[in-house]
DNA sequence: TTGTACGCGTTATCAG
DNA sequence: CTGATAACGCGTACAA
């Protein structure tokens, strides 16, 4: 492996000159750069990453941390995070949760040993242990949390993303309008406050349109399509079922129109189903879904843009940052069946 | 930052014995371990990880480069990459092609300069620069290849994969057993070989049964849903429509099914439609779709030791590691119309 | 069992 | 504009 010194030699310069000539090429003679160019094309010449990040103290890597990559969700959100980060010069780390708990010292670990200079928590499932706060008196570690809420400690940590509740209420009064009055929500894991916020939101728009809400449909679907298989089939089977569901994500809401139909019934004839994200397949699939779209590219964007800053130095304040979502209505979603 | 001295300080120890609690406590007195034990808690001290890979000449890193993060495909493939990563100590650098070309020199150059231990080029569009060739002879670089095959000059490379031609020919084999005899074929990119592979196994099964092949049948769907639609739109217009479509993954089969539908057809009725790879999302389906499986989990697994050994020297030999697929008929494949 | 001392490859500082 | 040299933090022979 040739280094910067045999490259000096080779140019009859110094290890300075050459360290120069490729960090500060003007501040090189012409005649001089052309003797520099020379030798590292001669010896094949690459700067060692290892050694330049030990001596400058930074890695230049990001960490994003997803639950699972091949969630069509994510797409768009890394789309907008590579963009800014090719443009400042960071490489992406991805750690998945999927399988494995992690908590907020890990992350902080991370951080302090250096192995990357920021962190981006995108829907993280978030099981932060414990007691995690952060005062706001202290610096921070430089990281992000990205689209949804986590626990409520973190509720003041710098993030972006839409307004869930909102837009959760607003799925809610939608299908209201369409004269629903029997309607359940899936959420993701019970263990997890992931979905919380939507929640939240489907509880307040059912309670200002006085609505009661039955126990039994409110169910978890563990954000997967199998998980909502499951939950639809405990729905349909009870004694009050619904005439609409809605589901926390688009993933949920795929697997509940499969479901409803492997059962005889019809979409939305039947029942209506309402999704969250609208992922690509929302559009594809029969019939196609309603949903809630988030603008994926530019939470990634901002978020990236937010972590650089903080890495920075820069004082990001605390608190969301947030952006628009916006209601697509497809077919999924009608009026509920007269008998009802 | 706490470095080392400090605890080394503070445990009224020698930097040197800090160092051996951290990676060889077994040669440290039972008494001392305590006082440095002690010392690092205080402290708060962890080792600078960029110092360590200076030191140590290694990153533990491994860049996966997959065209992108968000195809349900890669789920599974990277499941099993990671617990393998995770067993030995590695982290995973994602890297995405999507819209961007590589070159090869572009992963010698990451290998080179020390920013990765290894590659693996997962399904990797592979727009390679021309004449690159790995010389039997030179010691190649840690990079695997996984599930696809690419450019014809790397068709030695290591790799892991399924045997495409073999299962494209079943599919479509299967889809001749059911009295089809105009069968269109769906690739992705013209300018990628990416799924070269899977049309020779097509070309090959229709040779087999004496069926020609309409030009018109072979068609591009850039392996998206949107250019499955648009693929299907002209195919189903044409002068001669196929009765059954074998596209080559999964997405492009969702897209086709919806295009088909939106048209008023159905399938299996009027076109079965086959795709390829099993996504999760291809048994959710309306109609559920036949395709060939790959053992994703296992692909990533054995890329990911392959990829290790590689790493630490051994010689892992030219060529491709081929695992076992499996046909899944599910509805969306029947006999063809009778009037055809 | 522990301490001393050196070197890894680069960049930054400071003289020249 | 260029050269000499001191860090950066850690691991490891080698000596004690």
């Amino acid at each position: 492996m040739v280094s910067i010194k045999e490259v000096a030699q080779l140019a009859g310069v110094s290890t300075a000159t050459v360290s120069r000539f490729i960090n500060n090429p003007d501040q090189v003679k012409q005649h001089t750069r052309e003797r520099v160019q020379k030798a590292i094309s001669e010896t094949g010449y690459a700067p060692n990453t290892l050694a330049r990040n030990f001596r400058r103290g930074k890695t230049h890597i990001v960490v994003v941390v997803l639950p699972s990559v091949g969630d069509p969700f994510f797409e768009g959100i890394m789309e907008g995070i590579w963009r800014v980060a090719r443009e400042q010069g960071y490489s992406i780390l991805v750690r998945e949760t999927l399988f494995n708990t992690v908590d907020f010292d890990e992350f902080t670990h991370m951080i302090f040993s250096k192995q990357a200079d920021g962190i981006i928590l995108l829907a993280s499932p978030s099981p932060f242990r414990e007691g995690v706060s952060i005062d706001d008196e202290r610096k921070q570690p430089p990281i992000i949390l990205s689209c949804e809420n986590v626990t409520p400690e973190l509720k003041n940590f710098p993030s972006v993303r839409i307004d869930n509740v909102a837009a959760a209420t607003e799925a809610t009064t939608y299908l209201i309008s369409l004269g629903h009055k029997r309607i359940a929500f899936m959420f993701g894991k019970s263990s997890s406050t992931l979905t919380a916020d939507r929640e939240t939101g489907y509880r307040k728009a059912m309670k200002k349109a006085k609505l009661p809400i039955d126990d039994t449909w409110v169910s978890e679907g563990g954000l997967t399509l199998e998980g909502a298989r499951r939950a639809v089939r405990k729905l349909i089977n009870s004694s009050a079922p619904p005439t609409a569901i809605f589901c926390a994500n688009d993933e949920m809401a795929i697997g509940a129109i499969h479901e409803i139909k492997a059962a005889g019934l019809s979409v939305p004839e039947d029942i209506s189903v309402v999704g969250f994200d609208d992922i690509r397949y929302a559009e594809v699939v029969d019939p196609p879904l309603t949903t809630i779209a988030q603008p994926a590219e530019e939470i990634g964007e901002r978020t990236m843009y937010r972590l650089c800053k903080a890495i920075d130095g820069s004082d990001i304040g605390l608190g969301a940052e947030t952006v628009p979502h916006k209601l697509i209505v497809r077919r999924s979603t009608a009026k509920p069946p007269q008998s009802s």
